[in-house]
DNA sequence: TGCCAGGGCGCCG
DNA sequence: CGGCGCCATGGC
């Protein structure tokens, strides 16, 4: 099915100020910035300009600049980070234009084949990013009736406070700090589910490696609802971004809005397969965008 | 001041 | 099961 897609790879190397940088040629149509302003990743913040996003991710400091014309400069990366954790993780593996149609014809009829290509054209360019299951599972716990700029703000501060070297927090880390220590953050009524989720994972009563290994999503949910703070919105969330499980299909406020306001005649999941996750980003980040009062930052 | 934010829990019928 | 109040916090 993808077997006509070209993977993006590195074309130049080079140092800045010591630091290694390489050059991704070949991006096509990927958007580094819709990836890191759809609201799956906390950590990243525009430089500058919205060309370039830095921010930490596997422990590590780590720069993203859109170079134009399918370059993509990695700031903080050799070659072999690249293929290595780089890749997989801004998802430059995955031929996203082939999913695109085939979500497109996933609809029933004209009507939502329409708004879904409205959606599909706005999201365009955003890829499903594969983040740290841990970091995933804290953040959208931390995620619950609360707004991206102040969950942004209270990742950071864990990481500040309770991370080695930026990092984010081990499990192990958090257990120590208590829900006490997590409660001072203004985490509010979510300190006692963070502390929950590290003492579970710690604990090994909820175990993440069984999680990415289990292909019954079903399961997969069903372990991570056991943590107390979890339900299908956040469960679904985390296994979409921290597992790459795309089939998940988290409904939250907006995604209630874009079903109301574009589907009224109803919406199945499943005809979109295992790419309902991708759909779901366009919709979120269409509806996010373009049909509200544009409050954000 | 009141409402809302990438919700879930506990309780009630 | 489905509905509803509540849970901290900050921005508007």
């Amino acid at each position: 099915m993808t077997e006509n897609y070209k993977a993006p790879f590195v074309t130049d190397e080079y140092e800045k100020g010591g630091i290694p940088c390489v050059i991704v040629s070949g991006c096509g149509s990927f958007s580094l910035h819709k990836t890191f302003d759809c609201g799956q990743a906390f950590r990243f913040d525009p430089c500058g300009d919205e060309n370039t996003f830095s921010g930490v991710a596997f422990g590590k400091k780590i720069t993203f600049s859109d170079k134009g014309e399918g370059k993509l400069e990695i700031i903080g990366s050799t070659r072999e980070e690249y293929e290595k954790i780089w890749k997989s993780y801004l998802s430059l593996d995955v031929d996203y234009d082939e999913i695109d149609r085939f979500i497109v014809d996933a609809m029933p009829c004209e009507r939502d084949r329409n708004e879904m290509t409205a959606a599909v054209n706005s999201g365009h360019g955003i890829r499903i990013l594969r983040q740290e299951p841990f970091e995933t599972l804290i953040s959208f716990i931390v995620s619950q009736n609360n707004n991206i700029p102040r969950i942004k703000k209270i990742i950071s501060a864990l990481c500040e406070k309770y991370g080695e070297n930026g990092a984010f927090p081990t499990a192990k880390a958090l257990v120590e700090a208590g829900e006490d220590g997590i409660f001072e953050l203004k985490t509010g009524f979510r300190a006692g589910y963070i502390y929950d989720a590290a003492r579970k994972v710690l604990d090994g009563e909820v175990v993440l490696d069984d999680v990415a290994a289990c292909d019954d999503y079903d399961k997969c949910t069903e372990m991570l609802c056991s943590i107390k703070g979890v339900g299908p919105k956040v469960s679904s969330c985390v296994l979409l971004f921290g597992f790459n499980k795309t089939e998940a299909f988290p409904i939250d406020v907006w995604m209630k809005r874009s079903l109301e306001n574009h589907y009224p005649n109803g919406f199945d999941v499943e005809r979109l397969g295992k790419y309902a996750g991708i759909a779901q980003q366009y919709m979120f980040y269409h509806e996010r965008w373009n049909n509200s009062e544009s409050t954000k930052k």
